[in-house]
RNA sequence: GUGGUUGUAGUUCAGUUGGUUAGAACGCCUGAUUGUGGUUCAGGAGGUCGCGGGUUCGAGUCCCGUCUCCCACCCCA
């Protein structure tokens, strides 16, 4: 092998045969957001660190990849502070690679306010960058597809959120999936109901990994945040409620008492109500209460979706948060916002077998050749097909038919139009379909009609 | 960021206590009545064994470093 020039750590290449599933993907989300009103932004991949810093936690700090300051970068360090990063990093490095979507979204929303209107809803599909250590399914530069409204507080937003997600899935066939909803509300009225009012952020935390490391887990590792055994058994208490969607609201409803439960079972019958106006179902809807989301900056609603039989993380995601701008000194800016996670939709998708056979990026009809007067009369016919908006192709150099046939076989052309001398004297076209084998004459007219299908 | 694991043809992997020219399958190329692919058959090409150093008469095999991949934690999509 001569050295092969290898892609950074973490990142990938997406040839052909994955860019068209995935572009089933993206397509398919893109028309339902815009179904929804969702219009599309985009932002740069360079943001000033200024943005960045300081939005993610000290861990998201450290995560993220800062760029080198273009010149004479050296230029205001003082040779003494040679070795101390992190008194030099902002002196040479000032610009850095966006993190995620939303707080691009957050400072476009917070620089542009007065021209926006607001309700604003806006969809976006970019990679983003980590400076995390890559495991499966984990990648240095991966996508997000980020869909927000800001600028009100309507529960329709929440609603139309889990219609969106049914009708993605719906579409993608994909049939066996749960949407697991919550209420920060609701974490925080049982942590005051616990008796550590105040303490929902670490309650969150610690209840959110449940399903990893079970209660006993959770238990411990709320002992070691400060919760007495007292304060965890009523967590307990509650985290144990069984039943129904509604029932378990009920249930819930009735045992916190505090403004905090209240509300957030308030809201979220609220939105089961407005579910059945909008003539949903409940189908595929679990309340999970011990559904957190890592995010502190939830404080509504939060959803999370999983494929049921494929071990996989969640595929999607979201909830409201209150104050999309406060961090850019713009208040009052509450939304509701969700992502899709392409890269697990495609292997979830790869894995139940679920993309289509043809696909109808692919081109669509192969012309095949014997030698250059059929090669150039060929030419003419391509144009008339393309004209038609079919995708076709004619092989461009003159080898034996088996491999011009094996070309399309191998690039999943469905058709192999033959062009001989035969045809240019009759007029009929000879076109074969690699699919069942079938093959049938037809004139001009008729293979245009039949390609466009 | 912490701890661990892996690395041999395009791909998935064999390779015995270190011992001559490193193997298989699939894929690829060529051919089997030069107007027909996917099946079959016959040939063929392709590896300085991740990279760098060390031990040894001799290293794919042992040691060190480095990179990569993967796994757990952290965190997260």
């Amino acid at each position: 092998m001569t050295t092969a020039p290898k892609l950074p750590k973490g990142t990938r290449d997406f040839p052909p045969e994955v860019m068209l599933k995935r572009n089933y993907i993206i397509d398919t989300i893109k028309t339902v957001f815009k179904k929804y009103g969702f219009l599309p932004l985009e932002t740069p991949a360079l943001e000033n660190l200024s943005v960045l810093m300081g939005k993610y936690g000290e861990e998201g700090d450290r995560l993220l990849f800062k760029i080198l300051n273009s010149g004479d970068f050296l230029k205001n360090v003082n040779e003494k502070d040679f070795g101390n990063s992190t008194k030099i990093t902002p002196l040479i490095s000032e610009k850095g690679l966006r993190y995620d979507l939303t707080v691009p979204f957050a400072r476009f929303v917070a620089a542009n306010r007065h021209q926006i209107s607001f309700p604003f809803k806006r969809y976006q599909i970019q990679p983003v960058w980590r400076a995390d250590r890559p495991q499966k399914g984990r990648y240095r530069e991966f996508y997000q597809c980020d869909a927000d409204v800001v600028g009100t507080k309507s529960l329709i937003c929440e609603v139309e959120i889990i219609q969106t997600i049914r009708e993605v899935f719906s579409l993608l066939k994909i049939d066996d999936y749960t949407i697991k909803i919550n209420h920060r509300e609701i974490i925080r009225g049982i942590s005051e109901f616990a008796g550590q009012k105040g303490k929902e952020t670490e309650l969150a935390v610690a209840i959110d990994k449940i399903d990893k490391i079970g209660w006993q887990g959770v238990a411990d590792e709320l002992t070691s945040r400060g919760f007495s055994n007292e304060n965890i058994e009523n967590i307990k208490s509650i985290i144990s409620i069984e039943g129904e969607l509604s029932e378990k609201l009920q249930k819930l409803g009735s045992l916190l008492e505090n403004n905090s439960g209240k509300k957030g079972v308030e809201e979220m019958s609220k939105m089961l109500q407005l579910l059945d106006y909008a003539g949903e179902n409940l189908s595929n809807l679990e309340f999970d209460i011990s559904l957190a989301r890592g995010l502190s900056y939830y404080t509504g609603a939060i959803f999370e979706v999983k494929i049921n039989g494929v071990q996989i993380g969640s595929v999607s995601g979201g909830g409201r948060y209150d104050n999309l701008t406060g961090v850019f000194g713009v208040e009052d800016v509450p939304g509701v916002g969700f992502s899709f996670g392409i890269d697990r939709l495609f292997d979830c998708m790869e894995e139940l077998n679920l993309f289509p056979t043809k696909n109808p990026e692919n081109t669509k009809a192969l012309l095949v050749h014997f030698d250059e007067p059929s090669f150039n009369y060929g030419l003419k016919l391509l144009s008339e097909i393309r004209k038609s908006n079919i995708s076709a192709e004619i092989y461009p150099d003159f080898s034996k038919l088996k491999k011009q046939i094996q070309y399309a076989d191998k690039k999943g052309i469905s058709y192999v139009v033959f062009i001989g001398s035969d045809e240019i004297n009759t007029g009929e076209f000879t076109v074969k379909n690699l699919v069942d084998g079938s093959e049938q004459k037809l004139n001009k007219a008729n293979l245009i009609e039949f390609l466009k299908e």
